[in-house]
Parts: C-alpha cells; sequence; structure tokens
RNA sequence: GGUCCUGUAGUCCAAUGGCUAAGACGGCUCGUUUACACCGAGUAGACCCAGGUUCGAUUCCUGGCAGGACCACCA
C-alpha cells in the first residue's frame, strides 16, 4: 500500500477491534478507572460537530487510562427517557396519547428509540472509533434504571429527604407539569407597563403600575417602600381592587424601588417569585387563580376560562372603558421561560414531591471542593448556583413517558402507601394496593419522575448499583465525569446531591468540563441559525482520526470556535506518519528483533530523547493535558525523529553491517514504536494499523491499544539531560554573510573531553569553514557529525 | 447588580517573573523532488490600556476598556 487509505483501514480495523473484543472490561484485572459517560439523546440525523468533540475528548483519556496500566470501565449508555422521546413518538408515529396507556405508549417508545440507538451506534461511536465495552450498555429507561431511581426515590423518603407538598412550583403551561428551577431559562421580550387606577377605601386613588393586569384578581397586597416619602401616607390603608372590588391592604417592603413605576407594587398570587417571597414572608391571603393548563379559574370572575394571553387583553380593555389606565409604556423584560418550550412559566400551587436541597447547601459547597475539576474555575460554577438556589428540588412531571413515581394514596384516610424496595420497578397503575388502615383501594400516582432524577444516578446506574453489588463496591466512586458546562447547575449537581444524601460521599473523583464548540465567528452553533457544522462531513472529508487529532489539540473547558483548516494539520500528520513508518519498516526488513552489544552514540542518545519524552508525556496525560501532549509528540516525531534521526541512520542502515546497523535499527524499532504508542489514543486507527503491519510479529500484545506506554530500556549516562539543555539555551544567534542552513546534529566537545550532541536551533550557523557561531558561557570545540547539506 | 472566563502577529492558538514569546494556517524567499500528490530551510509579523509590587512584569496585584459565559432582579 503506497498512500495511506484511511477509509480502508478505518472499516477493517474497526471490524478488528469488534471481533476481538479489544475493549472488553474484565473486572478481576488492575486498578480501575471508571468514567460516568454522559447518556446521548439518540439521533438518526446529522452528528453535530460539539457532540463529536465532547465524547471524543473523553474518550481519548479513556484510551489513555488504557494504555497506563488502569482497568478502563467505560460504558455506553444512551438517554431515552424522557421528553425528547415522547415527542418523537408522537408526532412520528401519530400517536394521540388520550387513547392509548403508559404500558403500550411506553412500549412504542422503547422499540422507537432502540431503532435510533443502533443507528447512533454505527454512525457515531464506532465510526469514530470510540472504544466502549457495548456488553456495559445501558439506557435510561431500562429496567435497572428505572429501579434505581424508584429506590433512592424510597430511600430519601426514608430519610426524610423527599417529601410531598402544595406548594407554589414552577409551572409550565405548555407542557403541563412542574419543572425544576433549572429548567427555566431567561428569555428576552417587551411588555406593556399598565398604569392602574385603583380606589382608596374611605375616597381617594393610588395609581399603580403592572405589566401583569390579567393577575387583579390574584392580588393580595401592595407593597411600598417605607422609605418613601411620597407614598408614605398610604401606609396602613386599604385598597379596592378594580373590576373585581375585593380589598387589601398596602403595606412596607424594602425591596420595594420607588423609582419604579409609581412606586407602589401589587402582590398576586402568584405572578413572578417576587410574589411567592412576599406572601411567605408576611404569610398572605392565597387567591390561586390559574388552572394548570394556563387558563383562568373561577375565582377570576367574568374571565374565567380564558387563557392568560386573553385574560390580559379583555382586562385592559375593560379597564380601558372604565377610564383606570392612566397610561402604557414598553418595558424590556426578561422573563423566565420553559427550557424546551420557550413558554414563560407560571406559578402555581400543586401537590408535587419534593427532594430537600436549600438545607444542604453548605455541604454540597463542601462535596463540591472533594471533587477535582478540570478546570479548576468551573467549580465556581457550580458553588454559584449552589448558593443562589431558592427551591428545593420539584422531582414530579405531569408527564407520561417517564419513571412512574411508586407510590399510592388513600383518598379515605390521605395516607401515602409506599412499596417494598424489593418490589421495584414498578409502575403504581398497574398495580394496585389497598390502604393498609381503610382497606380501601388506593389511588395510583400517575405522574413521572423528573428525568434528572435517573440522570443524576449515572455512576450507580452504570455500574449496576442494585444488579452487582461487587462490582459497584469496586468502581464507586467513579474516577472521572466528563460533561460540558450548560449542564453543570443540572446533571453535574444533582448528582452531588444525589451522592451526598444516598451515601455521604462524592460520585467521581474528578470531573472534566469539555470544550465547548462555537462557530467561525465566536457564536454558538444552532440549526436555528444555520451554522452548524457537521461532523459526518469533515469525517468523509479528513477521516477519523484527523478529526480526532484535531479534537485532542482542544483544552478543556474553554470555547473553540470552530476553524476547518485546523483539520489539514491532522491530515499532513497522518500522512507523515504513514509514510515514515512506512520507511522505518523497510529499513527494518531484516530485524530480528535483537539488542546490539553496543550502542552507538547517536542511537543512545536517540533513545534518551524517546524515554524523556515517553516519560513527560505520561505526565501530562495523567493530568488530561491532551493538547500539551499532542503538541509535544509532534514536534519530537517530526523533527526530531524524522528530520533529524531518520536522515542521520539512513546511510548507516544502508552501508554498514553487523552491530553498526543494528545499532539503528534497534533503536528505530523502540523510538517509533514509543510514539506510535504515545499517539495511539488520539489517532487510533492508523497506529493499530501500522502496529499490526510490522510491531506485531515482535510484541505479543494483540492491539497496541492494549499494550502500555513503551518502557524505553537505557541507562541514564552523563550524555543529554539537563546540561544539554542549558548549553542550547545560551547558544545566541550570530548573522554571517556566508549563512548556510545546517541540517544535522552537533557533536559539542566540553572541556573535560567529555563528548555531547546537540539539536541547534535553525537559527544557529554555520559558515564555509564548519565553525559554527554560538555563544556560550565557555568555549567550545566544535564538530560535526554526519553534516547534510543540500546544494 | 453579582460571579467567573478571555484579551498575544492577517487568522487560530501556546508557554513564561529575567534568557531569541512556541507552533499552525496564510504571505514572501530559497532549496529539494528514490519515505513524504509533498518535504526541508529561511524570512516578515504579536503580549488591550493605565497604575502598583519588583533590580526586572506579557506573566503577579489594583483599576479601566473590550468580548463571552453563568446567576440574580425586573412589580
Amino acid at each position: 500500500m503506497k498512500h495511506y487509505d484511511a477509509k480502508e483501514v478505518e472499516e477493517k480495523i474497526k471490524k478488528f477491534w469488534e471481533k476481538e473484543k479489544i475493549y472488553k472490561f474484565d473486572s478481576k484485572k488492575g486498578k480501575i478507572y471508571s468514567i460516568d459517560v454522559p447518556p446521548p439523546y439518540a439521533s438518526s440525523g446529522h452528528l453535530h460537530v460539539g457532540h463529536a468533540l465532547h465524547y471524543t475528548q473523553f474518550e481519548i483519556i479513556a484510551r489513555i487510562r488504557r494504555q497506563l496500566g488502569f482497568n478502563v470501565y467505560f460504558a455506553p449508555c444512551f438517554d431515552d427517557n424522557g421528553l425528547p422521546i415522547e415527542k418523537y413518538v408522537e408526532e412520528k408515529l401519530g400517536i394521540d396519547k388520550s387513547k392509548t396507556n403508559r404500558a403500550e405508549f411506553r412500549k412504542l417508545c422503547l422499540k422507537e428509540s432502540e431503532k435510533v440507538e443502533k443507528i447512533y451506534t454505527e454512525r457515531v461511536f464506532k465510526k469514530l472509533g470510540h472504544s466502549y465495552d457495548w456488553n456495559l450498555l445501558y439506557t435510561t429507561i431500562s429496567t435497572e434504571a428505572q429501579k434505581v431511581a424508584q429506590t433512592s426515590f424510597l430511600k430519601l423518603v426514608k430519610k426524610g429527604d423527599c417529601y410531598r407538598s402544595e406548594e407554589p412550583v414552577i409551572w409550565c403551561p405548555y407542557h403541563e407539569t412542574a419543572l425544576a428551577q433549572a429548567e427555566v431559562e431567561d428569555f428576552d421580550r417587551e411588555v406593556e407597563l399598565s398604569y392602574i387606577d385603583f380606589d382608596l377605601v374611605g375616597g381617594g386613588k393610588i395609581n399603580i403600575a403592572t405589566t401583569r393586569p390579567e393577575f387583579l384578581p390574584a392580588c393580595v397586597a401592595i407593597f411600598i417602600n417605607p422609605k418613601d416619602k411620597k407614598n408614605k401616607n398610604l401606609i396602613g390603608k386599604e385598597v379596592i381592587v378594580p373590576l373585581f372590588n375585593h380589598k387589601v391592604k398596602v403595606i412596607t417592603d424594602e425591596s420595594v424601588d420607588p423609582e419604579f413605576g409609581t412606586g407602589t407594587m401589587m402582590v398576586c398570587t402568584f405572578g413572578d417569585n417576587a410574589d411567592i417571597e412576599k406572601w411567605k414572608k408576611y404569610k398572605l391571603d392565597l387567591r390561586n387563580i390559574v388552572n394548570k393548563d394556563g387558563t383562568l379559574n373561577q375565582k377570576a370572575d367574568q374571565y374565567q376560562g380564558m387563557k392568560l394571553k386573553e385574560a390580559k387583553e379583555a382586562i385592559i380593555k375593560d379597564l380601558m372603558k372604565l377610564g383606570r389606565i392612566k397610561k402604557q409604556k414598553p418595558l424590556q423584560q426578561t422573563v423566565g421561560s420553559c427550557w424546551r418550550c420557550s413558554t414563560p412559566v407560571e406559578y402555581i400551587i400543586a401537590k408535587q414531591w419534593f427532594i430537600r436541597t436549600l438545607k444542604y447547601k453548605k455541604e454540597l459547597i463542601k462535596r463540591g471542593k472533594e471533587i477535582k475539576w478540570y478546570p479548576d474555575f468551573m467549580r465556581k460554577r457550580f458553588e454559584n448556583w449552589t448558593e443562589n438556589l431558592k427551591w428545593d428540588w420539584v422531582i414530579s412531571r405531569q408527564r407520561f413517558y417517564g419513571v412512574p413515581i411508586p407510590v399510592w394514596y388513600c383518598e379515605n384516610c390521605d395516607k401515602i402507601i409506599f412499596p417494598d424496595e424489593k418490589e421495584l420497578p414498578l409502575d403504581p397503575i398497574e398495580k394496585k394496593r389497598k390502604c393498609p388502615k381503610c382497606k380501601k383501594e388506593a389511588v395510583p400516582d400517575t405522574d413521572v419522575f423528573d428525568t434528572w432524577m435517573t440522570s443524576s444516578n449515572t455512576p450507580e446506574i452504570a455500574s449496576r448499583w442494585l444488579e452487582k453489588p461487587e462490582l459497584y463496591k469496586k468502581i464507586s466512586p467513579m474516577s472521572l465525569r466528563p460533561q460540558s458546562h450548560d449542564i453543570i447547575r443540572t446533571w453535574a449537581f444533582y448528582t452531588i446531591l444525589k451522592s451526598h444524601l444516598l451515601f455521604k460521599r462524592i460520585p467521581w473523583q474528578n470531573i472534566m468540563i469539555g470544550t465547548y464548540i462555537l462557530d467561525s465567528k465566536g457564536k454558538g452553533m444552532h440549526k436555528s441559525k444555520g451554522n452548524v457544522v457537521w461532523a459526518d462531513k469533515l469525517i468523509e472529508k479528513y477521516d477519523v482520526d484527523a478529526f480526532r487529532y484535531w479534537v485532542g489539540g482542544a483544552s478543556l473547558g474553554s470555547d473553540l470556535p470552530f476553524d476547518e483548516k485546523e483539520l489539514v494539520a491532522g491530515k499532513r500528520f497522518l500522512t507523515k506518519l504513514w509514510n515514515a513508518s512506512r520507511f522505518a519498516f523497510m529499513n527494518l526488513e531484516d530485524y530480528r528483533g535483537k539488542k546490539p552489544k553496543k550502542l552507538e552514540k547517536i542511537d543512545r542518545w536517540m533513545l534518551q530523547k524517546t524515554k524523556d519524552i515517553n516519560e513527560r508525556i505520561k505526565k501530562y496525560y495523567l493530568d488530561h493535558d491532551i493538547a500539551r501532549a499532542k503538541k509535544e509528540i509532534e514536534n519530537f516525531f517530526w523533527h526530531t525523529f524524522c528530520d533529524n534521526y531518520l536522515e542521520i541512520i539512513k546511510k548507516r542502515i544502508y552501508n554498514e553491517k553487523g552491530d553498526k546497523k543494528l545499532s539503528a535499527q534497534y533503536t528505530l524499532y523502540h523510538s517509533l514504536l514509543a510514539i506510535l504508542k504515545l499517539i495511539s489514543p488520539i489517532t487510533p486507527f492508523i497506529t493499530e494499523k501500522l502496529y499490526k503491519e510490522y510491531f506485531k510479529q515482535f510484541e505479543k500484545t494483540k492491539s497496541i491499544h492494549l499494550t502500555e506506554f513503551s518502557k524505553i530500556d537505557i541507562k541514564e549516562k552523563k550524555e543529554g539531560g539537563d546540561l544539554f539543555i542549558e548549553i542550547l539555551r545560551k547558544v545566541r544567534h550570530k548573522k554571517t554573510k556566508e549563512k548556510k542552513p545546517m541540517n544535522a546534529l552537533i557533536k559539542l566537545y566540553l572541556p573535560e573531553k567529555e563528548s555531547k550532541i546537540i539539536e541547534p536551533y535553525r537559527q544557529d550557523f554555520m559558515n564555509a569553514s564548519g565553525a559554527i557561531f554560538i555563544k556560550t558561557r565557555k568555549e567550545f570545540n566544535v564538530e560535526f557529525i554526519e553534516t547534510e547539506h543540500k546544494k
């Protein structure tokens, strides 16, 4: 094979890995390194370059750990639990959920997601050369995952950290479900601020500005700032709410801004977060007017049945008729919205299940400090979020597809009936239960858990907490959680929370925040913006290894604008690696794996250099500094190995015999093998191919990916090392008229007659007589070895 | 309003309290074409601004300015 045919190699190597089960996990081997893989939503569409980058980034880590001698637990997974699948199935199959039952619908979801996952596995994971052990596959809707989620629920209930309560919750009127604080995103919009006249009891009027006149029927108090002089006379008075005619009091609170509107603030149950705060703080009345579907109830009188938006228009119209609106002005406003549908959220009172979080803020931050974050500043995001939390975690969702909440309620005595842990997983709708007290049949809970209720237990699901306790014990806490920064407040937070509550420990020792991809202009990639780059096309054009090579250069936790040109470097590297290796193999044809009695000086030097780089790269790899490692390997391979070493030994291998030749071959063999091993986690296909092509016949291991990084057998001598570097650093550039480029290593004789080999900077020159212009602290005599002048 | 990140050549990006601030893409010049639809050598080009600490700051500190992210508020 003359030129490198990446496509053919990829196909063959992929099959080889699968057939030989190269990445199979064996629990009996050595120290374990376990990775808590983010379960992707499988989609059969194209692959976003950001996802490919993210998933490949930690896949490289898995490979690195394997070659560092760890027993890597690397379980693939899919997230097929929750809304995206539910909606997908609804739309694709045209299912009307009101006409089907939960069990049937779930079957359809499962079938559909299985199909998509299969495609995804082939098109993405295997295509990109990801080294999962497919026997360890899990999905978040699997029986085991459901069992974990439900078990964790029961355990938390027992501990008192999970409770059911009727409280204001964040509500999405579109999805008709409660939402957690983490599911709310900010959304900018322009609204009308209406200035409405209220009558005072006993005569007079006040004007109050509000953006939500539709909440007039829910008005429970008027607030002013106690320091506000112009409104001071209002304190303690009562006002009559227009159109609805109920009376509310004027009270004071520091938080009211006297400069906003007229300095008076109407508090309703519940227009926004601030209303809830004041409602709790001052124990105000409750006037709940919003139904679960976003319509108004009977408390809204003639506006009953209208959607909030319609009611707003109607109320403004009626107030106008009465001449109560003095003015209206536009206002820029940020509203919390459902992260999936962008519908502004409402706040309603409903019975929901909660997990205690506010109580544990301090402890959680402490747990966060026990974990090593890559990069470290990402911990601050976590701490910031935790400190600012205002709600306990609402875990119940009024949805159809998901993990059911395994409880029943007795309508007679209000008792909550829990199953035994042994019965899990179960769907309370499918199992009947009688109230132990009343002996009456209890009502099943029809809600499901928030998807994060399951996802927060991925370490437990991945390591088979309930199924294989022995294995779980070995693996936990896990070594690494890789994830992206946008879900620190959800996935990372909830996982740390659950682990703290259930096991009183951290879920993993390290968390690594992957690179976040932007378009070439530095903006986020979104389908809607049309600036998404698809990884499939890049892989087609530049090959998987070249793509991975690009991934290897990305630094953790930072944003990276995508530049296609960066992939060219990867492709060039592959060509160079291929050609250099092919050339080396040619020169190694008659090498039989023997070691020479004596190594030539230049070979000794090369081995020493190889050993140095080998050790250094291992350190970078241990610290997840892939980018730096990649750069140094490339530099070493390209310049030291190809440009210098190969050029120098060429002639010796052609012309010499015996030990002199053997010394070069031995060195060539071991230095190239070391290089291939070092770069193999990043470019697994080409390195495997080259390994199979030549090295496999001498090495016992069947795949380069099962080998450990090289141990170079060379004893330290005085040559090389620190002194060598120090000399280089003192080298100064001297310009001469007759400069010629030099392409050689230099043997440098020290005064003690100990010879040194140095690699000159390219700016150093020699003149026609062969003198080198270098400046050092001492004077040295210099002689060349094997200079290669090209005329 | 709070917190955090980033500011280095035309572009992307690295390292660093002192020694020639690394590399890639792109320019330009030269050389090669028996491992290398290319390879090699050379060359031009950069530390956001202002103070402070220091013998010495691109690096550390403070304050700006610019870009980005996260969070809070928004009656």
